[in-house]
RNA sequence: GGGCGAUUGGCGCAGCGGGAGCGCAGGGCCCUUACAAGGCCAAGGUCGGGGGUUCAAAUCCCUCAUCGCCCACCA
């Protein structure tokens, strides 16, 4: 045996066990078809990421799920991988290049791309490290990357497929552009954030001014692009302007004359009711545009710079162009007025900055067909959300679900498998590249563009399992892993990724990628302020396992895991479930210093004590609830119920009322033994998920039948309910209680009374029954034990000693004589209260009892409940009153 | 403009139709050889306000308030 330090330190354990784990091959999935499969894709961080708590919490839960499913018998498989992260990634080596003074484009595309890999093969393995340091059991024999090479065949693929199906199409539209990462986004990407603005009034002078009428105001938030204005549009209801309709104006500044027109997409209400029309900068617009058949005059370039149809403006950025512009109109007396007015306006979610509404051909994708079937699928139960109230906001999205924009003016990607050919003008979709037009031979050329990084990160449940299969092995890869178990994740991509998943798995998969989608709370900081790194409100999870453990960081997030959508991160949790993880260290070294003489068996535990068969039933009650509550995704309930079990019932009564018989005889202490080792060894087991490292160190110095396990814990066998059942006794646990009720009135007599524990105590205890005298005689000496008497009294008429207190709990009357010391007005007072509160409590229920109402209509095991408890209150009600009397 | 979540002891939270709980902090006693990152004991709440449903409401419904998220092309 080996001794234990007195205190739990991690940091000794945590990396060697990992290794050993890791050595034992134990995370590797195996098709194993004698074995039902379990897998779980994570979702993959960002090449670029590191470590931040909703990292910590998402893959705790999945760790959770594939270690308990791992120990159940289930061959599990939790897929592991980095992200290509086009925008991230790129912006990271454009940095590392602007370092040295150099551009991409001054390296050039492929160079760009080279650097890309390298910088990958630098820093792209930062996260999966702390995902070990984190103890998380993925597969990291078989790590997947979203651009190596069978990835890039998937998602050519899937590409090619959903082009010549018509499901993707190239088209000029307003797409979301920003300025900085020169960039089409898609509408998702897109962050909206109210921010306080202003509502200019501008004055347009009509072509032909009457008297009472010289212009025409338009208001709006941005002037800068009256460059690009075309018209100005009313509503065609509007009396106020319905004789403008066909008239003209002319554009301030500019000098353009424009047309006054008439659309619906006009709100009267709104501020003058003339809108200015500006097809190439506002998605409203271009639709007016097109109706109306309008020039679309596009005065931005991609930098968010006044390009040449700018005029005299060209070369100013959008915000020097509307401070400039502003003061021009201003001189020139265009402006009528300017409110104050607080809108939206659109942020790239990667480097947050305003986002332009932009004019020019990107890559779509017709989302409604796909969409269909996947909300299909969610409402006929086929894929479940957990909480379920996250499917409705799935279903809102869905059904209003808009095209995609797929392509990305970036380098670092997917490239868009077309090929263009400038002879014959033909374009082709192809999986594999092509140099010369089949039709006419001459040389093509491909796309520039590369595609939305979430476009490949939607086929991760598939193309992580070898889809598409090139041969039989990846075949049966493919069948056995495919759908995966569960996917849990954070709801900020429940659109950008779990929603497309579902769509692509759906089309082809033919199956839904999971049947469970748990979606995590998001992870706030005590202030409910976003955890944010930039922000500098953020916690790093790798000092938290540095103060606490990893075993401890885990086991204090998935407390905190409830059906809570934000979560208020308390770092107080962790702290207590670092107490907690040294409680269940010090629990063991109770158990190996007291089994060096134990006999190894395997045998199950037949419990004779009443002790024993207490806390194997409730042993018995825990291993249930547990396993229902993970598989049921109830981590704060599970690890809430074990937190208790282990530390209140176990340590705090099971191994105190034990200590006894391991001083007695030697058929006492082997029970004892057989016992602690038996008990131990489930917690440990069902701890396991949660707090992998300690559990393990533990388990490996239990003395165990060795060759009837496996070497290590992580491949145990997950404790059996079922069979556990067979333990459950509410006789034994109801005794337990009256036991804990005469030790408990015992302590608190000592407290009240400031009697040290040295000083051995008499009890007097009045039963309620000879049965229950006659159990409490035969456990004297655990009462004895725990609450140090010296000698106990029990029985059904016993006299209440002279000068005594007394306590009643559990149908009992407890006397404690204390010589000289007994306060009586105290006591008096003490159990006028408790008449006070008992009296109170009794005409409560008296009430209810007493209403027809609840008698009829209560259930009837209500009634009983309420009668019996209404009983057990009179008669204590009549202990009290005895013992006020006894005091005079 | 819609949707969602939260509001329970000093703080952080659980419970979500039938006797108000946990952790931390605070109080008292105790270094009792598993654990002072501990043990024992005690104290602390009209469950955000108002209305309703019900025999019964922290729990269900309505409404208001406050805080926070998400969605939405009103210039």
């Amino acid at each position: 045996m080996t001794e234990l330090a007195p205190q739990f330190d991690p940091k000794q354990i945590e990396t060697p066990l990992f290794e050993r784990w890791l050595e034992g091959g134990y995370f590797k999935g195996v098709a194993d078809p004698a074995k039902a499969p379990y897998d779980i894709t994570i979702p993959p961080p960002n090449v670029t990421g590191s470590l931040h708590m909703g990292h910590a919490l998402n893959n705790t839960i999945q760790d959770v799920l594939i270690r308990k499913n791992r120990m159940a018998g289930r061959s599990a498989r939790w897929i592991v991988g980095t992200d290509h992260a086009g925008i991230a990634t790129q912006n990271k080596v454009e940095q590392k290049l602007a370092k040295e003074g150099l551009s991409r484009y001054d390296v050039g595309r492929e160079a760009f791309i080279e650097k890309c890999w390298e910088w990958r093969a630098q820093y792209g393995s930062t996260i999966i490290d702390q995902l070990k340091a984190m103890g998380c059991s993925c597969d990291y024999s078989d790590e997947w990357f979203t651009m190596n090479e069978s990835y890039q065949r998937a998602v050519r693929e899937v590409f090619v497929d959903w082009y010549e199906a018509g499901l993707i199409y190239r088209g000029r539209r307003i797409i979301n552009w920003c300025p900085r990462c020169t960039t089409a986004l898609s509408d998702i990407e897109v962050e909206h954030e109210d921010v306080p603005g202003k509502l200019h009034y501008l004055n347009y002078p009509l072509v032909e001014p009457s008297a009472d009428r010289r212009f025409i105001t338009v208001a709006t938030t941005r002037p800068e692009t009256i460059l690009g204005d075309v018209a100005v549009a009313v509503h065609p209801d509007d009396e106020r302007y319905r004789d403008l309709v066909g008239a003209y104006c002319v554009l301030p500044l500019v000098g353009r004359t424009m047309p006054v027109i008439a659309d619906e997409y006009v709100d009267p209400e709104f501020g003058t009711g003339v809108v200015k029309i500006t097809p190439a900068h506002d998605p409203n617009d271009f639709e007016v545009g097109c109706r109306h058949d309008l020039e679309q005059i596009n005065v931005l370039d991609e930098h968010g710079v006044i390009n040449d149809l700018g005029g005299k403006y060209a070369g100013l950025d959008r915000y020097e162009a509307r401070a400039t512009i502003l003061a021009d109109l201003e001189a020139g007396g265009f402006v009528d007025k300017i409110e104050d007015h607080e809108h939206a306006v659109g942020h790239c979610y990667r480097c947050h900055t305003e986002i332009e509404p932009y004019l020019s051909d990107q890559w779509f994708v017709d989302m409604k067909p796909l969409a269909a079937p996947a909300i299909e699928a969610v409402r006929d139960g086929r894929v479940k959300f957990h909480p379920q109230r996250w499917s409705n906001v799935y279903f809102h999205w869905m059904e209003n679900i808009r095209d995609w924009c797929i392509s990305r003016q970036l380098w670092w990607g997917h490239r868009i498998p077309v090929f263009y050919c400038d002879g014959c003008g033909k374009q082709f979709a192809s999986k594999e590249d092509m140099t010369i037009c089949p039709d006419c031979g001459a040389p093509l050329r491909q796309d520039e563009d590369v595609l939305d990084t979430w476009f490949s990160s939607q086929l991760w449940p598939f193309a992580t399992i070898h889809w598409p299969a090139q041969n039989d092995a990846e075949r049966e890869s493919l069948d056995y892993w495919y759908p995966t178990s569960a996917l849990s994740t954070a709801p900020d991509i429940l659109f950008l990724w779990v929603a497309r998943m579902i769509m692509s798995g759906l089309y082809f998969k033919d199956e839904v990628p999971f049947a469970d989608v748990i979606i995590h709370p998001t992870v706030f900081n005590k202030e409910g302020k976003r955890m944010s790194k930039s922000l500098g409100t953020g916690v790093d999870p790798l000092d938290l396992m540095e103060s606490y453990g990893a075993d401890g960081m885990r086991f204090g997030l998935m407390l905190q895991v409830t059906g809570v959508q934000n979560l208020k991160f308390s770092e107080e949790k962790l702290l207590s479930s670092r107490n907690f993880a040294n409680k269940i260290w010090n629990a063991a070294r109770f158990v190996l210093m007291n089994t060096a003489d134990y006999t190894v068996t395997t045998a199950a535990p037949a419990p004779t004590h009443t002790v024993d068969k207490w806390i194997l039933s409730r042993l018995a009650t825990v291993a249930r609830e547990v396993s229902a509550g993970i598989d049921a995704f109830e981590f704060g309930d599970v690890t809430r119920e074990l937190y208790e079990f282990t530390w209140n019932e176990f340590c705090d009564w099971y191994i105190e009322l034990a200590k006894g018989r391991l001083q007695g005889t030697p058929a006492e202490r082997a029970e004892v033994q057989r016992m602690l080792v038996f008990v131990l060894d489930q917690i440990l087991r069902l701890l396991h998920p949660m707090m992998p490292f300690i559990t393990e160190e533990i388990w490996g110095k239990l003395p165990l039948e060795r060759s009837a396990e496996p070497a290590m814990l992580v491949v145990a066998a997950w404790p059996d309910a079922e069979a556990l059942a067979a333990y459950r006794d509410p006789q034994a646990e109801s005794a337990i209680g009256t036991i804990k009720a005469i030790i408990s009135a015992l302590r608190t007599t000592r407290a009240r009374y400031g009697i040290s524990p040295k000083v051995a105590l008499h009890a007097a205890v009045r039963a309620a029954s000879p049965a229950q005298a006659e159990f409490i005689t035969s456990r004297q000496a655990l009462i004895e034990g725990l609450a140090h008497t010296e000698s106990l009294e029990v029985g059904t008429a016993v006299v209440k000693p002279p000068s005594s207190v007394s306590v009643i709990g559990e149908g009992l009357e407890i006397f404690i004589p204390l010589e000289g010391l007994v306060d009586l007005e105290a006591e008096r007072h003490r159990l006028a209260r408790e008449q006070e509160k008992l009296q109170g409590d009794l005409d409560r229920l008296q009430r209810k009892l007493s209403n027809e109402g609840f008698l009829a209509k209560a259930a009837p095991e209500v009634v009983e409940k309420d009668r019996a408890r209404a009983a057990e209150l009179t008669d204590l009600l009549a202990k009290v009153v005895g013992q006020i009397d006894d005091l005079r």
